[in-house]
DNA sequence: ACATGTGAACTGCTTCACAGCG
DNA sequence: CGCTGTGAAGCAGTTCACATGT
């Protein structure tokens, strides 16, 4: 992939807001866009738009605009999501049973291998085809078939261990469901996804309207 | 409130992530913490933390640092957490079923007042004492106690015709769960959690990587 | 004529470095 | 002396405006 530069998370973000609209158009069969609509749907300004796909090449065409199909191909391959990520998730309380299901129906480009749990209760038992297995198989597991991402929805106090696990067993890309600050090496990238944050940032929204 | 000048987005995350380790530090009875201390758990730098907190005013001794039961109090009281805010959850499919949950056990601060659905299945169910009604009923309900923040796990489609309802209700704010871009008026603030878009990103940071 | 691609200007967040004060 | 508070400097992301290509 070669980034000449690096690339700034809230491009990355766009480009995901991007390609979703291009898939609503490709399936509605358009051929063209313009800068300019993909501003207007996807909240932003054509200027951004223009910016943020010249950080990887220039797939327009002057006065015409971009090709639907190519544009969301070359999206689809910046984004990395030409193949099929192995995912795992360890946890399967609530949280990580709304996200076997959320990811198993509805997310194209990521498979789910497998949940884990450390209670016996859970153990054993399916979610949407999707295995719940005891947390302590998780390196035998691993070595066997070595997962992309891990998906944390284990409670705070357990968070930084289970990262530890992960990341021996090589594990690259984690996204953090659990409200803790965690550490890890510089070439494994974490996505932390904080209720409670949020929640704290409407509180403040609110509260500092005069 | 009274914010002289418009504060970071970042910094409002920064300040919760604070919050998180002063009321750990609260419990086990420390006295006092340092910028530097708080720096290196909430893994940014010292002087982004004094400069965070100096957009608020000087809650700090020099040569000592910051008095632990104090820097809390005010940074609960800088991101509106002194009162309940009342929120209703619109969905009650998995996702709005785990939010109930989690904000029902986990989160002071912010009271579930309902759980809303069209499905007449879920209808007068209850999840954790939160009862489940008729969505038809939400304007009704929303006058004789008008909710503070909406949580939307609700399928893409319907997303924004369920905003343009919840703004007509009053509502200030919204945590939204589903993948789509909503069009609020400028007095509302969105907050979008969007699964899609963090797994891209990681997806992204896997494939950029050489 | 029209819409892209991009250097330049701008805006705003972060980092630096040090004066100020306990 | 130690640590805060803060202008100034540095850096990164966004917006502008126009040359360029079709």
């Amino acid at each position: 992939m070669r980034s000449v530069k690096r690339i700034a998370d809230s491009t990355i973000r766009r480009l995901s807001v991007y390609l979703r609209f291009l898939e609503d158009f490709e399936s509605r069969g358009l051929a063209t866009i313009s800068s300019d609509e993909l501003a207007r749907r996807g909240g932003t300004t054509s200027a951004q738009v223009r910016k943020d796909l010249s950080l990887f090449g220039s797939f327009g065409k002057r006065g015409l605009g971009y090709s639907v199909p190519e544009l969301a191909s070359r999206l689809r391959e910046i984004l990395g999501l030409g193949r099929q990520w192995k995912v795992v998730i360890i946890g399967a309380g609530k949280i990580g049973a709304a996200l076997v299901q959320y990811l198993g129906l509805k997310q194209r480009g990521f498979r789910v291998l497998a949940a884990y749990d450390s209670d016996s209760s859970k153990i054993g038992k399916t979610f949407e085809g999707i295995p719940v297995r005891d947390v302590g198989h998780l390196e035998r597991d691993a070595r066997k078939n070595p997962p992309d991402i891990a998906v944390l929805a284990v409670p705070s106090d357990n968070a930084q261990a289970v990262v530890n696990r992960l990341v021996a067993c090589g594990v690259k890309a984690i996204l953090n469901f659990a409200a803790a600050q965690l550490q890890v090496p510089s070439d494994v990238t974490v996505k932390t996804v904080n209720m409670a944050m949020e929640l704290e940032g409407l509180s403040f929204a609110l509260t500092s309207r005069d």
